[in-house]
DNA sequence: GACTATATGTAGTCCGTCTACATAACAAGT
DNA sequence: ACTTGTTATGTAGACGGACTACATATAGTC
């Protein structure tokens, strides 16, 4: 799977990534390949604009570092980033629910 | 849940609904509202658009009927339609994996 | 006669995600 | 030295799904 069909769920895969620690944006698409078995990989071209939307609306908070020459951006969530993760998650919760019911199984 | 959430799944939501049987678009919504325990209620401008994406797609077929004065676009899956159920439920399946893996339950 | 439910649809908009491209430093192999 | 691959960040432009709000019309109920 590429992209395609993470159908807006984006935001709370970068939200939940965040919170088992800070990571810049290349960690968070490894972190996601991996935790995924694989199954996801995620094109740069959508995971850093999505960081930055999510740090316009407060929900990570982003600094620069340096790492022998190389500029990162590590993102850290914030509290209202944790509080949009459990909206996000709950919503999750509730589209299986659904889909579920209707797919039968 | 209003629409908002569906994230994608309209129309495996829907192609499922049309694989019980024959339906026109309001009774799409309500079957939908049912299946779901009330949880979903699709605006028609929602639904009516995505049937007709649907039919210039070949994964339905549309027929126009009376009922009692009444004009109803009945429309009924396709076995190109069917197919892409089943390619919808299998990545449906994929997503729901990745997201069980990274949300951790 | 008014209101609700049934029934279909359009117009215009918003925004998430995509593809393709641009940039740059470090590491390893030849 | 040169090339290739990995790490790393980002922009530009486009596409399309889903939204809100609106428009229309019949049937049934109070």
């Amino acid at each position: 799977m590429d992209a395609d069909g993470i159908h807006g769920q984006l935001d709370t895969l970068i939200l939940a990534t965040l919170k088992r620690g800070e990571a810049h944006g290349y960690a968070i698409i490894t972190a996601l390949r991996e935790h995924s078995g694989e199954r996801l990989d995620l094109p740069s071209g959508t995971v850093y604009p999505a960081l930055r939307r999510l740090e316009r609306a407060g929900h990570v908070s982003g600094k620069w570092t340096q790492s022998s020459g190389r500029r990162r951006r590590v993102y850290a969530i914030t509290d209202d980033g944790l509080t949009a993760l459990d909206k996000g998650r709950q919503s999750w919760l509730t589209l299986r629910e659904v889909m579920t019911a209707v797919l039968g199984t």
